[in-house]
DNA sequence: ACAGAAAAAGATATTTTTATCTTTAATAGG
DNA sequence: CCTATTAAAGATAAAAATATCTTTTTCTGT
């Protein structure tokens, strides 16, 4: 459904609303690693993210990205349609020219209602819920260093 | 989620279904006229779902593709199998390295269902199932010549 | 002013997907 | 048996997605 590219892109910016603000700017180094995704690609995806004010930036020591309150007012769907557009989200799940329902494929029926529901999900909730919720239900970006969790071995 | 190539696979196969049988096979030109696909590419597909035996051919004037009735009892999961492999369906929406209940992503409990959803009509049902609810509920292939239809003019 | 740090920009490389082209093999029908 | 037809197989091509490398610009702290 989203390319990888869009995937690392919204899982970097979860993750700036969440660990990030303008004192505490973090380098694509860091955010590559912490979302084990490849470093100079990610940096590709965060100049075009900040291109379209998604993400904030500054150079020199101490710079890095980070996410402003204005920047927490976006939405998922505007990372989706920055990095890959929103045509995916239009056309037939087997590949017919138009999805509607007028002329429905097979899956039609089952595929629609999901994609509204991710669609509004992606829409409707703002950067900035979306981290809270993420925060207050224990949702995860990242597997990195999850393992050091099981067992029930709390830290 | 699906490839093209894999899309274009199973409306063949669902196509043969409904078209075809072992006294009028069909060839790829006709194929992917009507399903609108580029024929080459078609050709290669059926050619790996022919080794699969997924559907049968026979070559030669009056050959071409068809489905005998063991080929009915397959489904469209083994047509996903035979071209796109199965780990689309395993993967994180999000680009987790792992998908799963205990570390759920941010959108996790929205695709799940979907998934399921989408997964059990896929393997749970023949391609002999398939057609005949296709044909019952006049969902649709391809959207070649549909336009025809519009306007309320019964043919 | 200077040195170092970090993103921005641009060029290049690799891989995968999509697609086509050419040749070979099988088959049916005259 | 010959020819036309059609799939099978193999080689090649084009495009898109993924990824990396190099250079430039900007900023900070000293
Ligand atoms: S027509 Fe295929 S998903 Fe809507
Ligand atoms: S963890 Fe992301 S979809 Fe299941």
């Amino acid at each position: 459904m989203l390319s990888n590219a869009c995937k690392y892109a919204i899982r970097s910016v979860l993750y700036l609303a969440i660990h990030s603000d303008a004192t505490a700017k973090i380098g694509v180094k860091t955010i590559a690693q912490e979302l084990e995704t490849p470093q100079p690609f990610l940096a590709k995806l965060l100049q075009q993210l900040t291109r379209d004010t998604l993400v904030s930036s500054t150079k020199g020591p101490n710079g890095g990205f980070y996410l402003d309150d204005n920047n927490k007012q976006n939405t998922v769907w505007d990372v989706i349609k920055s990095i890959d557009g929103t045509k995916k989200f239009d056309t037939c799940f087997l590949g017919l020219s138009k999805c509607n329902n007028n002329n429905p494929c097979p899956v039609h029926f089952i595929v629609v209602p999901f994609k509204e529901s991710i669609l509004s999900n992606f829409r409707d909730k703002t950067i900035l819920e979306y981290s809270d919720e993420i925060k207050n239900t224990q949702q995860v970006l990242s597997l990195k260093d999850l393992n050091l969790l099981d067992g029930a071995a709390p830290k």
